[in-house]
DNA sequence: TCTGGGGTCCTAGGACCC
DNA sequence: TCTGGGGTCCTAGGACCC
């Protein structure tokens, strides 16, 4: 028995630019840049006009005007994504129950289910591809195959606006002739040393042995990859797992280290960090900082701790901490950086007799401090005071530093995973 | 002209235990 | 006298994805 192309990818193209180019009809055809400016700061995303000159998101604003002569900036209205991605998922829920999102603007749908009452998936992809241009006015692409990594592969050959169906006997004539670099897990490193062995395209993968690539690019990289390239792929469309780990970051161009700044910075951060996990009855034994200097070299610097954390200031202290020692490590006398991080893994749930019970430890590095519980407790009670007043109400942050550089929460909130 | 912010997973070495 | 082997956890770095 034939099993038919069942796995949808659906994929928004070129999402915040679509956007601003549905809010203001006047950008539309032309080629913009959401975020960023000629002057620095980065793309967030490119129009396809703009993409035509190689503008990409994540590039340097001043690169990508030089790219595109006649770059049209334009500022993010962030207020506005969440909602639009919604009420798509929405419009893809109505055929299947199982949808898997993957990001703000893609994902998974399997239809093995809906063909008896939609009809066929091409049928099913083509309806779901005009009523989100009907109903919500953006431009999405969908691939449709056997498996989701074909499927994903399908909706990148299918961009912009368009839709591809690979059949299950024409699997190997769509895969042979395209580049390694569309599969998943192939970034920059990986295709450069498969270049290097003269592996360009999919086909060529294919046909080299699962031995040689695990010896080019590692055990697992080499497993998977041959595996993917015989379009071997048993994974379902299931709901998302739950989060592994939560950060935060926060980039500063050039700037010289000093207490106060990494005491600021890191309070920033911890308080949205531990802020997330309390909301969700969450806390991690794991704090890893990251440093990175001028010139993009970062270092890292992890602790576990006996008990999970959540409570801020314990974070806090926990970060200053590693940063501090990862600055000691460095062999400059007046250090420059250019990001701070900060980061919870080992997730565990909050348990609830940790209410009563102080933390063991308190807190290792200030004997006689508040216990854990009692900083837990007083988290809370400012969570509650934000949730009422607003997030600017209550804080350890000092004033200069609320609302001030950086980029919005809003933006922040996008990227977010749930926890 | 100098690079955002949120994540996942893998590798390798060392500590430690039995 | 100075050593096997397996398993688990921790740490640091790196590739990759959206």
């Amino acid at each position: 028995m034939t099993v038919g192309p069942t796995i949808l990818h659906a994929d928004l193209d070129a999402f915040y630019a679509s956007v601003e180019q549905l809010l203001d009809p006047s950008l539309r055809g032309r080629p913009i840049a959401v975020g960023g400016s000629a002057a620095g700061g980065v793309v967030l995303a490119a129009s396809y006009e703009a993409k035509a000159h190689g503008v990409q998101g994540g590039m340097p604003g001043w690169r990508a005007a030089h790219l595109c002569p006649g770059l049209l900036f334009v500022r993010a209205h962030f207020d506005q994504y969440q909602g639009l991605a919604d009420r798509v998922m929405d419009i893809l829920g109505t055929v299947t129950p199982a949808v898997q999102r993957i990001s703000i603007d893609e994902a998974f749908l399997d239809v093995a289910g809906s063909t008896h009452l939609f009809g066929p998936p091409e049928q099913i992809a083509t309806r779901l591809r005009e009523r989100v241009r009907a109903e919500v006015g953006l431009p999405i692409s969908v691939g449709a195959a056997r498996t989701k990594h074909l499927a994903k592969i399908a909706s990148q050959v299918a961009k912009p606006d368009g839709l591809v169906v690979v059949h299950a006997a024409d699997e190997r004539a769509f895969l042979d002739p395209l580049p390694v670099g569309l599969m998943w897990g192939v970034g920059p490193v990986t295709e450069r040393r498969l270049a290097e062995r003269g592996i360009r395209t999919i086909g060529e993968l294919a046909r080299t042995e699962s031995g040689t690539l695990e010896r080019a690019l590692g055990r697992a990289t080499g497993t998977t990859l041959h595996a993917l390239a015989h379009n071997d792929d048993p994974r379902r469309v299931a709901a998302s797992p739950r989060a592994r780990s939560v950060g935060a970051q926060s980039a500063m161009g050039r700037t010289r280290v000093t207490p106060e700044l990494v005491r600021e910075v890191l309070g920033h951060l911890a308080e949205r960090v531990a802020g997330r996990l309390r909301a969700k009855g969450r806390a991690g034994r794991t704090v890893t900082v990251r440093v990175r200097f001028p010139g993009m070299r970062a270092v890292t610097r992890s602790l576990t701790l006996a008990a999970p954390v959540s409570a801020t200031l314990t974070l806090t202290e926990v970060a200053e901490r590693l940063v501090w020692q990862a600055l000691r490590e460095q062999d400059q006398h007046e250090p420059e950086i250019s990001l701070l991080a900060v980061s919870v893994s080992n997730l565990t749930a909050q348990e609830a007799i940790q209410l009563e019970l102080p933390l063991p430890p308190p807190d290792p590095w200030r004997p006689g401090s508040e216990t854990g519980s009692a900083r837990w407790a007083l988290d809370r009670s400012m969570d509650a005071v934000r949730d009422k007043f607003g997030p600017g109400a209550v804080g350890y942050l000092p004033a200069t530093m609320r609302g001030g550089r950086g980029v919005p929460d809003e933006f922040r909130e996008l990227a977010e995973h749930d926890l």
